[in-house]
DNA sequence: ATGGGAGTGTAACTTTTGTTACTGCATAGC
DNA sequence: GCTATGCAGTAACAAAAGTTACACTCCCAT
């Protein structure tokens, strides 16, 4: 584990607290589809991204869901971050998105090191910032973007997540996840069909150009 | 300064950080409708609410807003901390809405209070995480909820703040906050008034019940 | 091979929201 | 007093999104 440690949080942690986290953290692999963290759980574990991705999606009282964003390599949540530190709930749910591999931290440790390594605060006060600006970015779609333009935007994440041309999802799982109808997506999945930018299969979708 | 900063923050802080707070902080009184911090600026001081309120608002390109959320008494604003950390320029804007007492503080005391007072940095991380529970209403609402309802939810924050049954906007002043038209909110408010929730007068809406 | 379920295409329609246009009214400044 | 301006009310229409319904096709399980 200290051979991954190192690759993915070398450039960021000093040597000693590296150590700390090899010696109290779990390695986990979990394969795509997984629910880690749902609504309501309390969290007593802090992911460390090592490879893979997560998905965090917020669900509303209908069970209606919203995709929020991806977690990648070298991120961490943080929603945990907060719920560890302040013992609340968890308002996400995270599903790894790929075969995800990821270090569990026990949150009793969270506390100790954000008093004793600079470094770490620096990761954690890092990771709320790009978590808060993700939040920005979500928030300007939503109120601003018209379904057409999220679609986009949904594509283009989506394959930079997985690193592929081919995105395999039914339309119905992407009108979960942009919260809107199986039937409006597949009306403007078409429109983009005849634009030439993607094409259309049956349980998954070429990218040619977005 | 000291009395107000012992009122207000008293029993978050132990008196040597507060002590130390008096001596760098900068007590400002702002009047309503001020401009603190707009998007684009970098960001020097951080602000510790004493009384009033601000508005955070959110911009997109095309210059329309969107009202995130409002600031009070006892609040600081996870965006100045995120940028004073990172260095990065602010996402939003804040304005006063009602006259606002704060203190301001220097920046390069934030990491050194970070590391030197638990207290701190307890409330630190109080903030970001209530400023994350605040993102996802936002997110529900612009995402989940129509805009009559959000109008609802509108009316009703604004009375929380300004701790009135009486809310001096124009529908134009509104439909800008909530990213819509001038007309759309004249018809929902027009729609409450006939259901006995408000009152609607020129310049200003009375709450009779929401 | 066949029946059934899941995924997709599409039409027709409704609802919600946004736009344009015009009205009347209150008030401030003259 | 009169007028210009900003604010609100409302109608008529357009656009975007959501809904319902049904057809077709692929593919799996029996």
């Amino acid at each position: 584990m200290l051979q991954e440690l190192k690759e993915n949080y070398g450039y960021l942690f000093e040597d000693e607290l590296l150590h700390e986290i090899n010696q109290v953290g779990i390695l986990k692999e979990v394969e795509e589809g997984i629910i880690i963290i749902d609504i309501g759980q309390y969290i007593r574990l802090m992911p460390l991204l090592i490879s893979g991705a997560i998905k965090i999606l917020r669900e509303d009282n209908d069970g209606d869901e919203l995709l929020l964003y991806f977690l990648e390599k070298g991120d961490t949540c943080a929603m945990t971050l907060s719920c560890c530190l302040g013992d609340a709930k968890s308002e996400i749910r995270a599903i790894t998105e790929l075969d995800t591999k990821l270090i569990m931290i026990p949150i009793q440790k969270m506390e100790e090191w954000t008093a004793k390594y600079k470094s770490w605060r620096n990761f954690v006060f890092d990771s709320y910032h790009s978590r808060l600006l993700e939040m920005f970015t979500i928030i300007d779609s939503i109120a601003f973007m018209k379904m057409d333009e999220r679609l986009l935007k949904y594509l283009r994440d989506k394959i930079n997540v997985t690193k592929e041309d081919v995105i395999k999802n039914t339309h119905q799982e992407i009108a979960y996840e942009l919260h809107t109808s199986r039937v409006v997506i597949s009306r403007l999945l078409k429109t983009l069909e005849n634009q030439g930018k993607i094409e259309l299969h049956r349980n998954y979708i070429k990218i040619i150009s977005l």
